[in-house]
DNA sequence: CCGAATCCCACGGGATACTG
DNA sequence: CAGTATCCCGTGGGATTCGG
């Protein structure tokens, strides 16, 4: 059995709390997750990856895209043709980062249907 | 290797594109995951959890504990004693919700260092 | 000590239109 | 196709106060 303080280790030596709060520095943002988990299985076109996220808009998958770069996480890659092609990639960093999110993909994967129920009963009654 | 089909497996099956999509509609809340994370080592009162998590306010701490309650993350128990004494612990669910986590923290740990030289920057170009 | 009740607001995020 | 540029808004979250 690991304990948080365990796991943490550095607690309080740092400008992180807990190793915790670096993680959800960078993955914060609605789709941040989604976007590093989706890059998982080799680089995508911009176009992919509105279609593979539902619901994002444009200007918010941009944005995220460019934290995320900004963050080191994933690169960017321009091909200079025209019509415009664009890809991103994972960078290391964001490859391992991807890799300790898979756990949460797959808890929410084996409790789909009793997540489905829950949050059912959630939208209904306020 | 696995990819995010594969690890998705019920992509387009249910309310949810992708497992993911489940974890995060639980996790989603500033807080959240750090409260699922300290709870991991036994129940917490809540002016341990307030104390744990620094930064916190009162109400949006309350806030989302209610939640985690109401998705079945955790279970609350007031003891009924004055003054009063109430504390959380993790519900199956939870527990099993917070082991999703630890890999979280535990790239955080490990990337420690990075990420406080990339969020530096961050924060101070604009 | 635990938490309910208010007030308040920044900001993350959505919709739409336009450009190279 | 891959963005940029605006406008706009809901709400998640913070501070504070009060109550049992």
């Amino acid at each position: 059995m690991t304990t948080p303080s365990e796991t943490c280790g550095t607690v309080g030596t740092g400008d992180f709390s807990c190793g915790l709060d670096a993680t959800l520095r960078i993955i914060s943002g609605k789709w941040k997750p989604l976007i590093l988990f989706f890059l998982r299985d080799g680089p995508k076109r911009y176009s992919e990856l509105k279609r593979l996220i539902s619901g994002v808009s444009n200007k918010v998958l941009i944005q995220q895209l460019k934290d995320l770069e900004a963050d080191l996480m994933l690169v960017r890659t321009d091909y200079k043709e025209v019509p415009p092609r664009v890809d991103y990639a994972l960078a290391p960093l964001g490859r391992s980062l991807a890799d300790a999110i898979v756990p949460l993909c797959t808890w929410g994967t084996d409790h789909m249907a009793e997540m489905a129920s829950i949050l059912a009963k959630r939208d209904t009654l306020p």
